[in-house]
DNA sequence: CATGAATGAGTGTTCATTCAT
DNA sequence: TATGAATGAACACTCATTCAT
């Protein structure tokens, strides 16, 4: 039975950006994900080139070699197939994840370990940072989708910062939350003002200045340590 | 390869965005300066409720009761009435800096008072911000333009933080500059996250967590003081 | 106050087909009035030679010499200016019914003279009648309109219907409303028979068996008159 | 004037309606008769609940469970599979006249028996009387066909209102040919506001006075019976 | 025979911008 | 200055049809 029938009016677009790989199923032909994997790739560069705005999905079949109609065989709106490109690029962020080198137990070398991490991901996917935060500032969507993303991310460092003080290495009086909420905004913002604005500011003085800032920030006591 | 990577007849539209008031020099006559801020107001109003992209001229005029042919008597583009708008607010938000309680000389409640004045400000002018934010992901000749603006307010922070190191009191071996741009980073992307993003945090903690976090980045020494 | 703020998903196609002249106000300036007018008469022609279906925008804004992008500063749809089309038409075939010329009290000769002026008005906008059908075959909207239309046609019947046969003149004994449904029924499909699929029949032997089998059905008895 | 008036690669479509089951030989296998028979099943559902107009052959070969590219084994367009589908139905409609049940010979009631004939069959099918309909207004080769189709039955009427009046039982004079044309156009016209449009009406009552109405229109003399 | 990915012509629609009044 | 009708470039999107597998 098809599913017609009741379509009438409904031209709503649904960006199902919680799913990794876009919202539809992948194709079931090899050939099938051959095209839609040229499509994401050529997304990214037409994007990351002309911005999300400026991007006419004639340019990314194109890009792609393919002819305009096939677009929509594999993709709804310019909005799905900037999805499916940034679950490709976290995908791609988080695999290099394995290189985890064993940090000991200081506390401040695991914080410049985390924000070496963070800052070298960031440089390397500039261009497509600088893309989600645009697309991320015109569709809520996605506004709310970097939101959770970057939430996990605060969970985690407050975690940490709850351990330090329970441990009584970091003494400032604050709620971990809120202060790991404002630090990873330090860090992040900061991130893009070097590597999408361009700001001068040499990377290894960068990692230190952000990680003395962050110990500091705690009152980290290296005797307690 | 499509070629559309040079094509320069984008989106993009030179806006003399240091000009206090945009492009053209005011109208004469009063009735010409009436039209022009009843325009402007109107665009102010239209674009924080539709955003910049989905607000329309036909939108903005029609908020303004007046013609859509009137508005190229006063402005060129979107853009340029956008700088107006901005313009505007931004006077809006310089003046109540007069009211620059007497602080004494304590560095922590100085810069309470700072991150208060700007905390209140944001959320104050929150719609407008997260208009600002908007346009310069889209636009990189307001990008540079809020960057410049930012950067005078890391200046003057950059030269309060030298001068409380030069005095013994920030102990932090950092470099003034930078750490006032971190510093800086973090209070305007919490604003961002808390009046523009909905963030649940009570104001009051607000200015304290991110008064002690700075002050404490700097390693106070309150007895040096 | 604009009213775009939340119109965000709506693309609902209304086609007001009730009120006369179309849905929305006629233009106010006469420039504006004639290039309406324009358009109506081009859509009218454009419908009636192509169909409905074959007829596209830019054929009725070329054959009315303006822009495409002026079509919508007068209409919506297609449908809509067919609406506009159907209101001329109708204005134009109501107006000669000033030349009811006296029929006397002869009740055959009142049935010869509605059918004579009916099925001329039909002759002449078969064009537009056939037109007429097709597209309230296709569209439910003006199915209905048609429908309400010629449910007047067939109050007015059923009256006089009942009149004759409180009068003792009509002897058949069917329910008046029911009766007038279905001669009206034979005198339209007929018409559509003869002056749009053009099966050959003589005008005025088309008035007289028509009349004929009218008066019949109903038992008219010329005596009792 | 636009020129398009001669384009003769518009929506119509030649289609031998002639042959009965539409234009190609059967398949020869016997799945594919099977796939052509689910095809032409699901070409059904999908027109009569979604219209000519709005049924994708895509929808067809979805509801039928078979791929896009296999419609064209088939058929050569949608409108070759309507026809196809319009021969079915019309096989389905003739069968059940078997049950010719004896009617003496009462004239009024053999006019009674072929109107509740008709009038049955109709409302059986009185989803697809109105997607025939539809198609008809669309398609002047299926108005053609349906006229044709049409013409047969007024035939038979023709006949009997011949032989009527012959054997002095129908007294008016009027052109059996043209009567029986306008007697049928009324039936047929009749059925499509009742059981199309949904007009309320008792089945029974319908019949009655439609049989009524036609048997009065020829002045039908039951004493000279 | 069946599949389903690929094609691409064709048109509606928007809206910044111009200009005659 | 103000008006608002007219312009037209630009682009997304559909879907019947083809064809390699």
């Amino acid at each position: 039975m098809s599913s017609r029938a009741e379509d009438t009016s409904s031209r709503q677009r649904r960006i199902p950006v919680d799913s990794p790989n876009g919202s539809r199923e992948l194709p079931s032909t090899p050939r099938g994900q051959r095209t839609r994997a040229k499509l994401v790739q050529a997304a990214r560069t037409v994007f990351e080139r002309d911005g999300f705005l400026d991007a006419r999905l004639l340019d990314i079949t194109n890009e792609a070699g393919i002819s305009a109609g096939s677009f929509y065989t594999y993709f709804d709106s310019k909005e799905e197939i900037f999805a499916a490109v940034l679950a490709d690029v976290e995908e791609e962020m988080l695999h290099p994840r394995v290189d985890t080198v064993e940090v000991g137990d200081d506390p401040i070398e695991k914080i410049r370990v985390a924000n070496r991490a963070y800052l070298e991901s960031y440089r390397r996917n500039a261009k497509f940072m600088k893309l989600l935060i645009q697309v991320s500032a015109i569709d809520d969507e996605f506004e709310q989708l970097r939101r959770r993303r970057a939430e996990a991310f605060v969970q985690r460092n407050a975690k940490s910062i709850e351990d330090l003080q329970q441990r009584g290495i970091a003494k400032a009086e604050v709620d971990p939350r809120k202060a790991a909420s404002a630090l990873s905004s330090m860090v992040s913002r900061v991130a893009y003002t070097v590597f999408v604005m361009g700001e001068e500011w040499d990377f290894e003085e960068l990692v230190e200045t952000l990680t003395l800032l962050w110990a500091n920030a705690l009152l980290i006591d290296l005797d307690a340590a």
